[in-house]
DNA sequence: CGCTGGTTTGACATATGTCAACAGCCGTGG
DNA sequence: CCACGGCTGTTGACATATGTCAAACCAGCG
């Protein structure tokens, strides 16, 4: 089935009040481009809830594509030596875009992986080429992006790297928290919480079922929790 | 003293062949600038070798300058909490440009402070962006360079603080080693390898004793050192 | 010469890793 | 329906890498 109307300018497409952080929306009010021409490039666009665990691209593959975030949670995953061991060296919010190296003809840097379902779309590079030929607004959004992702990146290494494992976790679920308004953060796998504070998944499970004990964090339905934030920020 | 031509455009400036990976030189090719505007906005770039130990911008403060380094070697430093602990996130080479969130007239994320003796470029924001008005190619060009400094962020997380600390510190020396064609590296503060690697000072200190009673490092002249790359890397 | 700041080293404490067992959950297939 | 296997999480016992604290050492330098 053809959507007969690009998404993002379908005024009668239900999502549409989650594009108010996309990097082409902000840009597309700048646009030199018809509406045609508008149509034209948006349509390619790719709009689709994913399951958690699904993989949007792998490491050291090239692809066609960058993704946005719409809500939900994304893992960028990178494989160490023969990939018996993996870090995770970022996390994508609502808002985010990641796989931004494809716009440079380059292979991705990591695997993308749903961590929480997730609402994402896909924009084809050519897409962002043909809006950034016509209007100069796009660049600075793009680089924007570049450096919310470098800004995210150097948090994992500054805040989740350093210090004791304890403190670690507890900033990992208070960057959670804040990106969660209605204060339900997942419940992650313990293997994947080892891999962002840097510890091995035994150590993760203790940590975690500690802090349930310590009633710093509770469960809640659908694999979520919440947490209490206070007593987190006194254990940095 | 007054120069009376832009270090980037004068050929009697002995120091021009290093100017081969600058953002700005590969793009002045493409400038639609006539020389003479050129020549002017090019004229406030200043060029400098810089000591060891000094520090190019501070964590936290706005700055109108974003630099390049022409040789030599820089770390981006991170003060956590109340500046008693720190952590280095990025070390910028030959090549590289850093403090690029200037151009977003956002703060510095982090400290510059020059490792090793080194020739650095001073840029003033405004020649950027009076270049980038009129020029497409740096756009891609400042493009680049951001997903330059991701990639070195993601290395530090990556290999840098990824399993033993005696594999990290192998890693650094090797990572050193390929930045330098002449195979001198500098023989860092044990300090700086604690920030690192994410290890404590002594730590540190043991490790390099070590290496250097098996023969992985040995001492030239000038505070560097020579490595054994092939040894090193079996320790990986 | 005696500071000073960096380095090395020792003795000991402890956080985290390792290996292994077991428990709970869930989907599958008999 | 139950039995089973596979996956994830929890926990224990123990090993070990690294942290902590303190002392000694060393080189450079006023």
């Amino acid at each position: 089935m053809r959507k007969n109307k690009a998404y993002c300018t379908d005024e009668n497409w239900s999502g549409r009040t989650d594009c108010k952080h996309c990097a082409i929306r902000s840009t597309v009010l700048f646009s030199v481009l018809s509406e045609a021409e508008l149509e034209d490039a948006l349509r390619e666009i790719d709009n689709q809830w994913v399951e958690a665990g699904s993989e949007l691209f792998f490491q050291d593959t090239k692809g066609q594509y960058v993704y946005t975030v719409r809500s939900g949670c994304v893992k960028m995953v990178h494989e160490i030596g023969d990939g018996s061991c993996y870090r995770i060296v970022r996390l994508h919010y609502r808002g985010d875009t990641f796989g931004l190296e494809a716009l440079l003809g380059e292979p991705y840097r990591h695997s993308a992986i749903v961590l929480q379902k997730a609402d994402i779309c896909r924009i084809p590079v050519s897409t962002v080429q043909t809006l950034r030929t016509r209007n100069l607004q796009l660049y600075k959004q793009l680089i924007l992006r570049w450096q919310a992702t470098l800004d995210e990146a150097e948090h994992f290494l500054v805040d989740l790297n350093t210090g004791h494992a304890e403190s670690r976790l507890a900033r990992l679920l208070l960057k959670l928290d804040a990106h969660n308004e209605r204060h339900l953060i997942p419940d992650l796998l313990r293997e994947d919480i080892a891999a962002i504070i840097g510890v091995t998944t035994e150590t993760a499970s203790r940590l975690m079922a500690d802090f349930r004990r310590r009633k710093l964090v509770c469960d809640e339905t659908n694999r979520q929790m919440r947490c209490d934030p206070g007593a987190l920020k006194s254990l940095i």
